[in-house]
DNA sequence: TCTATTATTCGATAACATTCGAACTATATA
DNA sequence: TATATAGTTCGAATGTTATCGAATAATAGA
């Protein structure tokens, strides 16, 4: 992975509101091993109404945390998919994984 | 660790150039074990004149890498000792754990 | 098809980041 | 003490980001 990559994934991360979106579609995603699923992940690994939850618990406009969401996509951190009127949302395994090795 | 101290490491690396110098030093100061150990790394750990290496392969001005290092010991990334007339840079290992942790 | 809910796009604005060159400070050495 | 080398600080230009509200689009259900 190139370093402008890495530089764009630390980009992402680097707006404290988009950080803390990030880490609650990132916990909500990470059913412990022989945990419960929560309800808003059923199967595990994504997250229901992830953009309807966010703007629910973060004082800041919609169109903000669109802005927000879709840069946390950009960055390939997360993938959203239509779900009726809802998006449900999941981390990029993959992109986790490269962080990890690039501190190794 | 708090969310913002979070956001402040990831910001100090979101900017390519700055990303580029923090490595430089990271990958100088990590010694992989059993391997020799590098020349600007008499004893391991840490850079010598890291600064002055920084402007002879980058082409920023010195002003610009001056700004950049300062970034990364205000994210708490790394440290920088004086010596004579340079410095010497060591990587703040707890920064970089406190990372790893971060995606476990 | 009408309406309510959900999310996106647009345009504006204020704040912040990157970068430079010039002027300055700190240190070592002749 | 004069000079060379190394690094910092300052002010300015330019570019980028965060944020909002209003208008718009997509979907579900009556």
């Amino acid at each position: 992975m190139k370093l402008s990559n890495y530089s764009k994934i630390f980009k992402a991360l680097s707006n404290e509101q988009r950080l803390n979106i990030f880490m609650m579609v990132y916990k909500q995603c990470c059913v412990p091993k022989g945990g419960k699923e929560s309800s808003c992940c059923p199967g595990g690994g994504s997250v229901r109404g992830a953009f309807t939850k966010t703007c629910g618990c973060m004082d800041l406009s919609k169109s903000t945390i669109s802005h927000h969401f879709k840069e946390l996509q950009n960055a390939g951190l997360i993938t959203c998919e239509r779900e009726g009127q809802t998006f449900r949302c999941r981390i990029n395994e993959e992109a986790v994984d490269s962080i990890k090795k690039f501190f190794e």
